[in-house]
DNA sequence: ATCACATCAGTAAGCGATTACCGGCCAGAA
DNA sequence: TTCTGGCCGGTAATCGCTTACTGATGTGAT
């Protein structure tokens, strides 16, 4: 009788039998030692090539590995070692040409660094951040970036914190791109742009060229990124001891279609009396601008001046070709990546932030303001 | 002295310290057990909820799991398992809305069923899909989906076929998205849309509507897709009789560019006659086409119309909106993983094909041919 | 010939889950 | 009261790889 008394079984069992339907499983370091005539931990270093091996013994060892078709399993060297080689990225929405040059340029880093890229995606979702961040932790993403947006919510920055306090304690990263640091005493890489400076710059131009009234359309009010902006369009008019007409900024979405219609409706209502140029907050409002004014039966330059921000590729192409603040997107993408890549290695450091620089690219959709 | 004699050592030893910077490691399924006061086993269950467990010990196992901030190291997880939860997509680049709206809707669909995405792009390179899908194999994503294009060399085909072979033994699958089948035997899902088909429907639209001589640009002549396309051009010219002017098909990379330069060309050097139409092999194709002609001065609809392929938003969006063909791309996108899913279990079954409808979108950049 | 060093290989202890088996307990049946 | 199940929970074997230690060998120095 299999009833052993006293201490529960310990004898033999039946060796278990996981994979049920699956054919020939593929092979381990096990058989291509055993093909090799060599051990396990001589195959593992030929693969790593992080320990010296004769050369001889190296190469019947790749030959094993040749004849087997043998493919390491990135799960089993994650677990025993303590990198996955995988970064995590989340964006708002992949198809948006601002998040969509970041992750190309995060993808292409981290290929060159025999990354793989995990991207998630928000899709605006309010905290959506936050539960991705933690799949990304579930996956040990040797780092995870975040681009874009930030909301100023203390509540929300104080949970964004804890995660970058949690993935940091992991041995990984967190890295915010394209949005300001969290607090001084947050472990998190940061990749920035200096938004007021650049929304200063453009409308300090925009000054420059005469026009008074300035349209700025675009952005929420909670997201950094819009707030910056607004600074900088303010100081702009601050440091020439100009006035802002307050009834001129337009917050909303980022989008074509708040362009448009917010335009469309000024125009339409002239509630916010007369304007000589428009300021989309990005590429993508400029250009739902320009449609209205151009419905309105308005020239463009030469009845309003319109800019943008970002520099998308769509800014070139649009007719006119659009002014706007252009941003290095993908550069910064790949800088994200080193960050993380530099941080690894050092634990708990402080916050690490780089600037990358922005300037204003002159195109056809802005003119001096005719003599008064 | 610790010098066994005989067989090599086998006491005990010092124990090992891997991780060497890093603070206090996070909880294991082992902590969380012992805080609970169970098994490792029944904290393994409450956590997947795929075995009875008694409602207080569940409690207090959630409790523990709370209180030690525990999750889940998802390649242990993997290892033990026999799935990553993850699905691995390739694309040519993600900036290209064609490939951005296939790559969300996978995104969106791996999201909803609990899985993360690895995002990979070829840039184009020859042969880039085969190294990345290797990769995805180390990585052992439950499913590998290969989107668009699709090179017709035999021995590459071949190559595509061993790598979904080995796949399917890994008990995963390859998918190809927007791409025609393998061959019959080789195990792969397939969602693709009818590309001879569009292509002809829209051709006889613009045949219908008195056009003749009507240029095609855009396509590389060793890509699956433009061949269909090509032949579904040339299938409405001969359902109704008609001949093709070879001088008007002009094949090139895919490229809002190459529309621009061919266009531009043939109208100048005239070497291919005159044309009364312009079908752009994707949307990009023939906006570049429309910037070329209205450049030369040619009104559009009514001196010539423009006809494009799949419908991403800047069909919609340039003035005049552009008639074209629709793909569902996000749709797809899903689908594609749906079939995933729906395939794995089952071993190494032969391909399966999905079809998606496509249909054309009329708008403003097409009108009758003048009464001749 | 002896010894201190390099060099290269092997042993086996983890890494952190999942899950096949086994068995204790208790209620209702016989 | 003794059995027969149904519920639950524990034990421990794996999954496939990396790597700290230990050992065996060959070499030049002494």
């Amino acid at each position: 009788m299999p009833t052993p008394q006293g201490k529960p079984a310990r004898a033999s069992r039946a060796p278990r039998t996981p994979r049920d339907g699956a054919g020939p499983k593929r092979a381990t370091v096990q058989e291509v030692a055993e093909a090799a005539g060599v051990s396990t931990a001589t195959v593992s270093r030929v693969l790593n090539g992080n320990y010296p091996v004769a050369a001889d013994t190296r190469r019947r060892v790749e030959q094993a590995v040749r004849t087997l078709g043998y493919v390491v399993n990135a799960q089993a060297r994650a677990l025993a070692g303590s990198r996955t080689r995988t970064v995590g990225i989340i964006v708002e929405d992949i198809i948006d040409p601002f998040f969509g040059f970041i992750a190309r340029g995060v993808q292409r880093q981290a290929a060159e660094d025999g990354k793989l890229c995990l991207v998630c995606s928000t899709y605006g979702v309010a905290g959506g951040e936050l539960d991705l961040i933690d799949s990304l932790r579930e996956q040990r993403a040797d780092a995870v970036i975040v681009v874009g947006g930030g909301v100023e919510d203390p509540a929300y920055r104080r949970k964004l914190a804890d995660r970058a306090h949690a993935l940091n304690q992991d041995g990984s990263w967190l890295v915010l791109c394209g949005r300001p640091p969290l607090a001084a005493d947050v472990p998190a890489g940061v990749v920035d742009y200096d938004n007021t400076g650049g929304a200063h710059a453009i409308t300090d131009y925009l000054l420059g060229q005469g026009h008074r009234r300035i349209l700025y359309i675009g952005g929420l009010d909670q997201m950094s990124v819009h707030r910056a902006r607004v600074a900088g369009f303010r100081r702009a008019y601050a440091s020439r001891g100009l006035e802002v007409d307050e009834r001129l900024i337009q917050p909303g979405p980022f989008s074509r279609r708040l362009g448009y219609e917010r335009t469309a409706q000024l125009l339409r209502d002239g509630s916010a009396g007369q304007f000589a140029a428009v300021f989309g907050a990005n590429d993508g409002v400029a250009v739902g601008a320009m449609q209205a004014l151009r419905e309105a039966g308005l020239r463009i330059p030469q009845d309003v001046s319109v800019v943008g921000y970002d520099d998308i590729p769509l800014a070139a192409e649009v007719t006119p070709a659009l002014t706007t603040v252009h941003l290095p997107l993908e550069q910064m993408g790949r800088e994200a990546v080193r960050l993380a890549v530099a941080l690894r290695g050092e634990s708990d450091g402080p916050t690490d932030t780089r600037h990358v620089g922005t300037h204003v690219v002159i195109r056809d959709s802005t003119a001096p303001a005719p003599a008064s």
